[in-house]
DNA sequence: GTCTATAGGTGGATAGAC
DNA sequence: GTCTATCCACCTATAGAC
């Protein structure tokens, strides 16, 4: 149920907002800035959206979903070995904060600028997305693969491949996907 | 050579705004709610700091100067085991984000939002600290106790401690030292 | 070192024409 | 769906008295 992104011109222009966000952060990003980037005026905006929060949730619904479904298409993928299936999960996670869109990027770092009624709807979309990772951890503890608290494992884990954003430079030398592996690797050294 | 705090005053200044900026973010947080949280009129803020970006600075600052601190007395407290280092390094890290002042989380997560200058001359500070990181890593890699590159792992320890932040309670039943070790045992289950 | 008062600017958002 | 024009709240920073 996409109930905050309607029409096609708003998921574009949801698109460019992302990109700033993402740039200069929700808080410096002024309406008049988003509004030159869609190439209209500022007045024109709230034709598309009620206020500045509604594009930050916009943005942030957008961002998760898309996490969610690329996720969910990596895991069919990757069948059902425990090992590559929490391989699938870093690999998406990296794309979608550096491949894809900007949007999850801003769905993770910008969460906190969001109002109460936004975060009350969007909750359970990141809710969604959190438990497919205690999935794939679980299965990868079952096996014995990795160690450690359900719980705490998928947050560390999380945390390392969010905090890429702050250092990793998708222009050097590594791709994203080599970073998910070096963290597999860190955790699973030995894959007996 | 601490250039940016001299006075007491502007000492305990800094303290209060490292508070409020980790509660409400550098961008939200007004010269007049620090100037309230000071017991004094906005005007008065600047007889202490030039200007707010200052305030920034000295929080960051005194952040990262307080987290090298902190780390160095564990070193030496560790010994020589790489094993024990790597645990001290963890624990001082979330020390300093939780049962120590706020100044570190400001240094972490408000980091660009220092104009260039100030960065400039903060930025070896920061390095100084995050050397540190990479030599207990080195430590362990070499002992054959953790495996992966240096710099990737000590990125990825780092940003799972940091990530913390955003969702670790500390009133809640699990201590700072707690959450260090089970990051520690994730990367290097088997402690003999 | 703190106050009052205020300058000078920019922010989000609205109204109504086209 | 976009424009122009504009309101006004609030923000950083300054000046000068105490």
């Amino acid at each position: 149920m996409n109930v905050i992104n309607a029409s096609p011109r708003r998921k574009e222009l949801t698109r460019l907002a992302a990109q700033l966000f993402v740039q200069e952060g929700f808080d410096r990003t002024t309406v008049r800035m988003l509004a030159q980037e869609m190439g209209i005026k500022s007045g024109s905006l709230f034709h598309h959206f009620r206020d500045k929060q509604e594009i930050l949730a916009a943005v942030i619904e957008e961002g998760t979903q898309n996490a969610l479904n690329i996720a969910h298409r990596a895991l069919e993928l990757a069948g059902d070995d425990p090992d590559s299936r929490l391989r699938a999960m870093a690999r998406a996670h990296l794309e979608t904060l550096f491949t894809d869109r900007n949007a999850h990027v801003v769905a993770l770092f910008e969460w906190r600028r969001l109002d109460p009624s936004a975060r009350a709807h969007l909750s359970h979309l990141r809710d969604a997305y959190e438990a497919l990772w205690v999935e794939v951890i679980d299965e990868a503890l079952e096996a014995g693969l990795i160690h450690g608290d359900r719980f705490l494992v998928s947050r560390f884990i999380l945390g390392a491949l969010n905090w890429t954003v702050r250092w990793y430079d998708p222009g050097g030398s590594r791709s994203p996907d080599d970073l998910a592996d070096e963290l597999v690797f860190m955790i699973m050294p030995k894959t007996p």
